[in-house]
DNA sequence: CGTACTATTGAGCGACCTCAATTGGCGTGG
DNA sequence: CCACGCCAATTGAGGTCGCTCAATAGTACG
């Protein structure tokens, strides 16, 4: 039996396994869907997430065209989302770090219009759309929420078109590579020592650059002191002349 | 005494202006936010959309940076939307045309983060956010539509993000007249007789190109007798050639 | 320790940009 | 009404940034 079965036939018991998913206790709360809300509102919500997802590295959480059911909050690992151009071109459309949300480009048409794989084994919430929307209409903090998250997405989208769209290829990178560390700082890790979950093909992919570009820029910005590379692994040297040189 | 205080003081009272205003009058419900609206609830949103207003063109219906109060529906007209990158470069994130709507991207942050500027005389509504947030959550129809409207707005970034990250410069004109004519037909308006609102600066813009490729672009394509220019004026000779030649 | 994949580096090319001159359209004032 | 001026659009010439193709080096994993 599921637990979320257990849950449908009983409200009120809660399976260890819940309480190790329940929203209250997770660390990422004020980074998630629940921020904000209050204590009864956050036992409402962890009523209806569904259960802990766990995606392994390559695997999709959906694909384009599948019918929308849910949307899904990264808890741990690391996605990516793309859209695929027929002849096999790729565009990346964002990186998902624990406490992003997917799937909300799909509630206007009720299919994934994108692809959401995992860069590494990744463990994901389920929040089935239609009690999610029915609950933001109960939960006034929730509904906010909901818009405020989306509309971040809307942002984050346009500031990924302004990259491909006008900054040259170094821009690029480096706008990146800040938008990186930025977010790995907000994770509580370092700003300057950055993990990349993905390849360079993907960076590329992202970025609108071949992936040979990026692996030249990389070199070249080592040289000019910016930062060193070593794998997965760069150190960015000064955030402060990064942002210099982004203007 | 302006309409908005008319309205405030005796809800029940509604001036001329308000009729021509109505959302329940409007030729667009069906393609903006009052869609899947009932009677009633499309009175209550009645009540809260502020007044009409006029942006001539040229002019900013808001700025980069303005503290969000509204968002607006556009009416009449054609409005574009635009990011700068503190030297001057501009990426233009989208032309509005009647029955869209701007502003959804600065729910988020409480500031506007893009300009938005008439390309010609255009009349918007103005939708107080404060109270269509609450509406919102009293309406559940609204709350689906408006739900519904920023995740379509964030499809159009994603597959313009395509467009500009993979596609060459003459997939993506093709790409983007096919979008013209889609939304022209929406309207009730030709599916192949375009009519440009903007200039080719901003088209290229748009695209990530440079206004010369735009022209040349333009040039090429009537060569190869896939449509004929004159000005502002596109008439596209075949939509089915150009579906094929976007594969 | 080999195998396969990922990343780096080099050489050459081409798509698109930049700069510049010309043409066309349109409103304004003589 | 026409001439002028202004701005938008077109077209040409040349340059360059980033791509493609290709070879090599590094890394992960059985």
């Amino acid at each position: 039996m599921s637990d979320a079965t257990i849950r449908a036939l009983s409200g009120a018991v809660i399976s260890i396994a819940d309480i190790k998913t329940a929203c209250r206790d997770c660390s990422l709360r004020e980074l998630c869907l629940p921020l904000g809300l209050d204590e009864p509102d956050l036992a409402a919500l962890d009523q209806i997430v569904k259960r802990r997802r766990t995606v392994r590295k390559g695997g999709h959480l959906y694909r384009m065209g599948e019918p929308f059911q849910a949307l899904y909050a990264v808890r741990s690992g690391a996605m990516k989302t793309s859209e695929l151009l027929g002849d096999g071109r790729v565009q990346i459309t964002g990186f998902q770090l624990p406490g992003e949300i997917l799937g909300i480009d799909a509630i206007d048409s009720n299919r994934h219009r994108c692809n959401a794989e995992a860069l590494e084994t990744s463990e994901v919430c389920e929040i089935p759309w239609r009690r999610l929307e029915e609950l933001a209409r109960q939960i006034s903090g929730l509904q906010h929420q909901l818009l405020r998250m989306m509309s971040g997405e809307i942002g984050r989208e346009s500031q990924l078109l302004l990259m491909i769209g006008k900054m040259s290829a170094d821009e690029r990178m480096l706008a990146c590579l800040y938008n990186f560390s930025q977010r790995q700082a907000q994770l509580g890790l370092s700003a300057t020592d950055i993990r990349l979950h993905m390849s360079r093909q993907d960076l590329g992919d992202y970025l609108g650059l071949a992936l040979e570009t990026v692996s030249r820029l990389f070199s070249r910005f080592q040289e000019e002191g910016l930062l060193t590379v070593r794998g997965k692994y760069v150190h960015l040297t000064s955030l402060a002349l990064i942002q210099r040189r982004l203007g």
